[in-house]
DNA sequence: TCAATCCGTATC
DNA sequence: ATACGGATTGAC
């Protein structure tokens, strides 16, 4: 319905006029009225009968005859809803763009050639040319007046939309890849296989691809990585099997690189489409028809082209899944990984979660034996990882040099080096405002509550630090470390470290790049390059040295994924560097995230935090649903929720304006009657026409 | 005993 | 939302 009111979350049947019969196909939309008013909605499916005791109305119109909603994406749609607490048409609206008659009546794309792969490349088998199986459309039904199933509500939403196919230059692009230049080059001349074989496993996976037998990896890439070539060499191979292949990166600066590395792999456009936020309606629309129609069968994307109704879906991939954006923003805020997740058990298909980290979610596909590990032999990674080196905060303090620039002796003596090299150096700086949480002023242990372990925040400078998550006041706090009582909570910005820089090293060009001002390559001269974190511009050969600045700040983020986030974004950094050139990390050795760092090791910290998880009750080894809203409503729909046994209850704490939060946390095998009972006590809010909506999240990723 | 009204429920 | 039915209440 127009308003997605929760306890009208579920198909009504209509009877088919006969003549719609032609046109209402499953996946169509029709308008259709429902208590009186003229409403949208979706055929689900064609029967020949109905349960419906009560009289049937006729459907009024088929909207268009165009198949926007596949019988595939109808389920996925409906199980992410239901994993989120959320409703169909909510999630309908994240996965169909708005309908754009032009681009219906436009002359369609030619369908492309079939694609094998260039002979002389890796092809494991014979690459079967017929398309793969199709997907499931069963289309009951008959003419006459046969009922249907239309849902609620209809268009409006996001999906897709692309990038322009605008390109970084084909060879920027191998730089672009990785930041450097690195050994194979590519699909295009050295073969399929070459940049998959470093990898353990790696060929197997192509392999299991290529013969359609739905492989599933957490692949962590090496360090300077052209990822965005052997994603696309992942997709082609499965074209190449005669299937479709999904991959969702985080934005548009991703997705240009991915969108050139296809280009190339694929040896022009045609197969392949870029869906996302940033183009308008028209092309967004004209580009989900080519998916929707099955002239394209690679699509490339953000986070709602997870939704993507690819024909014959053989794979679905998702670039550095730790990254914040990938989470959807609007209701019912579900994260793009779970959705392909989702969809890869749906359809049988295959499934990459890859990135230079490896979050605790990607960890725990790895433990239970969903997925395999893809990652680098030692003897490899030993090759190419560049050479980390630590200054911890009490030798910086000791360091005269140092107090006066913000930069300690060995750093500034790498960067010295590299320039002197005439290469690039990288310095990568927290955002300003970054953390609202605080940490041991000591030691940077991230202080908790000792009740719920939620992180704790200082309301006021000097005030007594409190709980984000249940509100109790945590006076006395005491570091479980170090025992020591200060905290901190503070970091210097982007923009005055460039100037402190600007002042060590006078003769040097400062550059920044940053939330405002985003540099995407930077040539190979020397030059002092100053970044926040997913900011950092790629730098032709590699940079000569890296930086990474104030690193404290980042395990003290105020979220439960701090440490996570901190080795990504060092990594990511990190990743830049030309192979030996020096990474110097301003942070303490004995800190599990810069010891993952010197080990260059993402696995080994992902699976020890999934195991701090695991004992601190924390998705994803929990599960978590944050409600938000004014604190009568919330009390009220945690009054009416028949919660699962074992539930428990905390909060709340004050949220927005007028607003509060609870949590509620269960065994992660109860996650779905959390989210169940929780839909359920929304809709008995919304039946009785509750004013003040509270807004359910499950497993969000601010669990501030 | 009837009718105006309130409340809860379904909406194909 | 809005319409409907069944229960409720108030006046004849």
């Amino acid at each position: 319905m127009d308003s997605p009111l929760p306890h009208l979350d579920r198909p009504f049947d209509y009877l088919v006029p006969a003549e719609a019969a032609a046109a209402a196909h499953p996946g169509t939309r029709v308008k259709v009225r429902f208590a009186g008013q003229l409403v949208d909605g979706f055929v689900l499916e064609r029967a020949a009968s109905s349960e419906h005791e009560g009289r049937l109305s006729y459907l009024e119109k088929v909207v268009s005859p165009e198949v926007v909603l596949t019988p595939a994406v109808a389920r996925l749609a409906r199980e992410v809803a239901d994993r989120y607490a959320g409703t169909l048409s909510d999630v309908l609206r994240l996965a169909i763009p708005p309908r754009h008659a032009r681009a219906e009546a436009a002359e369609p794309a030619p369908a492309p050639e079939p694609f094998a792969i260039p002979a002389g490349a890796f092809s494991p088998r014979p690459a079967s040319s017929a398309p793969g199986p199709a997907s499931s459309s069963s289309v009951a039904g008959s003419g006459g007046s046969s009922p249907v199933s239309g849902s609620g509500d209809s268009s409006s939403a996001v999906g897709s939309g692309g990038s322009s196919p605008a390109v970084r230059s084909a060879d920027g692009a191998s730089a672009a890849g990785g930041g450097g230049t690195r050994r194979d080059g590519g699909a295009g001349d050295g073969g399929f296989g070459a940049g998959w074989a470093r990898y353990t496993a790696g060929a197997a996976l192509l392999r299991a691809l290529a013969d359609d037998r739905a492989p599933r990896a957490v692949w962590t890439a090496l360090p300077g990585e052209d990822w965005p070539s052997r994603l696309a060499e992942a997709a082609a191979t499965s074209l190449a099997a005669g299937r479709g292949a999904l991959v969702v990166v985080a934005d548009a600066r991703d997705l240009d690189r991915l969108d050139a590395a296809l280009l190339r792999v694929l040896g022009g456009p045609g197969h392949h489409v870029a869906l996302s936020a940033a183009i308008g309606p028209a092309e967004r629309y004209r580009r989900f028809l080519a998916v929707a129609r099955g002239t394209a069968r690679i699509v490339i994307g953000t986070r709602a082209a997870a939704f993507a109704p690819v024909h014959g879906l053989g794979l679905v991939a998702i670039w550095d899944d730790g990254d914040d954006l990938h989470a959807e923003q609007r209701a019912p805020y579900p994260h793009a990984r779970q959705v392909l997740l989702a969809r890869a058990e749906q359809e049988r298909c295959a499934a990459i979660v890859g990135g230079f980290g490896r979050t605790a979610e990607a960890q725990q596909l790895v433990e239970t034996g969903w997925a395999i590990e893809v990652g680098a032999a030692r003897d490899e990674l030993r090759r190419v990882m560049p050479r980390v080196l630590t200054v911890g905060e009490h030798e910086r303090a000791r360091d005269p040099q140092a107090q006066a620039a913000r930069l300690p002796t060995i750093a500034w003596r790498a960067a010295r080096e590299a320039l002197a090299g005439g290469r690039p150096v990288l310095i990568q700086v927290p955002r300003r405002g970054y953390l609202p949480a605080v940490a041991c002023a000591d030691c940077y242990t991230p202080a908790r509550c000792t009740h719920c372990s939620g992180p704790l925040a200082l309301p006021a400078a000097d005030g007594i630090p409190v709980c984000r998550w249940c509100g109790r006041p945590a006076a006395g706090h005491a570091c479980p470390e170090c025992g020591g009582r200060r905290l901190r909570a503070a970091v210097v910005g982007a923009r005055r470290t460039a100037e402190e820089l600007a002042r060590a090293f006078p003769d040097t060009t400062v550059r920044t790049s940053g939330r405002d001002e985003i540099l995407t390559v930077v040539p190979h001269e020397s030059t002092l390059v100053v970044s926040t974190p997913g900011a950092e511009p790629l730098a032709e050969g590699g940079y000569g040295a890296v930086l990474l600045l104030d690193a404290w700040a980042f395990l003290t983020r105020a979220d439960l994924r701090g440490t996570e986030e901190a080795l990504r974004r060092w990594f990511a950094a990190a990743a830049l560097a030309r192979p030996g050139a020096p990474v110097v990390v301003v942070a303490d050795g004995g800190l599990v995230a810069v010891q993952a760092l010197l080990r260059f090791d993402p696995a080994w910290l992902a699976a020890r935090e999934l195991a701090d998880r695991r004992e601190l009750g924390f998705p994803p080894a929990a599960r978590i649903a944050a409600l938000t809203g004014p604190p009568a409503a919330v009390a009220e729909l945690l009054s009416l929720a028949e919660l699962p046994p074992g539930a428990e209850v905390l909060g709340p704490v004050p949220a927005a304006e007028g607003q509060e939060r609870m949590l509620v946390r269960t065994a992660r095998s109860a996650g779905k009657a959390l989210a169940l009972a929780l839909k359920a006590a929304a809709g008995a809010r919304s039946v009785r026409k509750a004013a003040d909506p509270v807004r359910i999240q499950v497993d969000p990723l601010d669990l501030l």
